[in-house]
DNA sequence: GCAATTGCATGATTT
DNA sequence: AAAATCATGCAATTG
């Protein structure tokens, strides 16, 4: 039956798709266009019960192919974002060789570059680049979502950080990147000292780009065309406020081949479009690193007096990060825009040989 | 009939 | 101790 990737024993031996569809990326030399487009029409799939969560990805998700990027068609849309599709169609189409060989390993290597590059995306306001600097009137704080009275008794699904800027969260970026940082136990962090503080762009950044410079040479050589998807995410953390709503650390049972991830029920009811009835809420969530949109089925089971909120058709998320048990997701929201963005952080697996 | 998907129940764990 | 939450397995349904 469908193994779990590279066997799920955490001894990190996955296939590492997520490499894969990142070098593809970076081998085909194709570009990271911004992916959001202005939008031609508002594609109306709108979820049963927008809500105030205008969650309406409508404006851009054009090439939303949904949880199957690979299914993705092309859209003739007028944006000259030829490059855009190629690039989707790059890695989706590594993501659907069904056996992505650690032999794959070749384009291990990209990973770093990629992070980096991404971590810089994240972090461009501060490097004195000569890229142009967002408009920011915002101070691009991504926050923890303020209707979570629950703090310390919070189960794990509690945010390691209450608030923080858009920059502090490119470092954890490069947790994908399995060499260049200590390693560090998913489980052992289960007590998420990373203590809820507020921080300022600035001071953040201060602190976290000292070691960062080499990177930020690397990126600096990226070809324009790179910039093209720097300015997406950029943009993306600088529209506006993100706060983190829901973080989930993954069981064996979510990353199982079913493709679907039990949320936990107080951030999904609080920050998740409300489920009024049974039928999936379909969301639209981009991915904070790739440049792809990702669509869930969202929905929820009776269970004894209460619910179970499911994030269903996740399986490709999971399986182009290659994300494992242990690993954790994390969905930001924008505030301004209802829009989310997901993130799969893998935890770097250590030796757990505990008795 | 089979595989994939969906729905539900149960038991373990946490609050 | 009870209630709530969640992980998981399995039955039911669908294609």
């Amino acid at each position: 039956m469908g193994q779990m990737d590279g066997g799920g024993d955490g001894g990190g031996g996955h296939p590492y798709h997520y490499q894969a569809l990142l070098a593809a990326v970076h081998q085909q030399t194709v570009p990271f266009p911004n992916p959001f487009p202005v939008p031609s029409a508002s594609g109306t799939e709108a979820p049963p019960h927008n809500h105030n969560h205008n969650h309406n990805h409508n404006h851009n998700h054009n090439h939303n192919a949904a949880s199957y990027p690979h299914t993705h068609t092309p859209n003739p849309t007028p944006r000259g974002f030829a490059d855009w599709s190629a690039s989707t169609s790059a890695f989706t189409s590594l993501a659907a060789q069904s056996t992505p060989s650690p032999s794959n390993a070749v384009h291990y290597s990209f990973s770093p570059c990629y992070a980096f590059w991404a971590h810089y995306m994240l972090n461009k306001n501060a490097y004195p680049s000569s890229f142009p600097a967002p408009q920011d009137d915002q101070p691009h704080q991504l926050r923890l979502a303020n209707n979570h009275p629950r703090d310390a008794t919070g189960h794990a699904s509690s945010y390691g950080v209450e608030s923080f800027t858009s920059p502090s969260m490119a470092p954890n970026i490069c947790t994908h990147m399995p060499p260049l940082e200590g390693p560090i136990s998913a489980k052992e962090e289960k007590k998420p000292e990373v203590l809820p503080r507020v921080v300022k762009s600035s001071d953040e950044l201060e602190t976290r780009n000292s070691g960062v410079e080499l990177q930020c040479e690397t990126v600096s050589t990226l070809p324009e065309s790179k910039q093209g998807h720097e300015s997406r995410a950029t943009k993306l953390l600088n529209s506006g406020e993100y706060q983190v709503i829901l973080r989930k650390e993954l069981t064996k049972s979510d990353v199982g081949n079913v493709g679907r991830i039990v949320l936990p029920k107080k951030d999904a009811e609080a920050s998740l479009p409300p489920l009024l009835q049974r039928d999936p809420v379909i969301l639209h969530m981009d991915d904070m690193v790739l440049p792809v949109t990702w669509k869930f089925k969202y929905r929820y089971w009776p269970n004894n007096k209460s619910r179970m909120y499911i994030l269903d058709s996740a399986g490709e998320f999971l399986k182009t990060h290659g994300l494992q048990a242990g690993d954790v997701i994390i969905i930001y929201k924008n505030l301004a825009t209802g829009k989310f963005i997901i993130r799969g952080e893998k935890a770097i697996h250590q030796q757990t040989t505990n008795p």
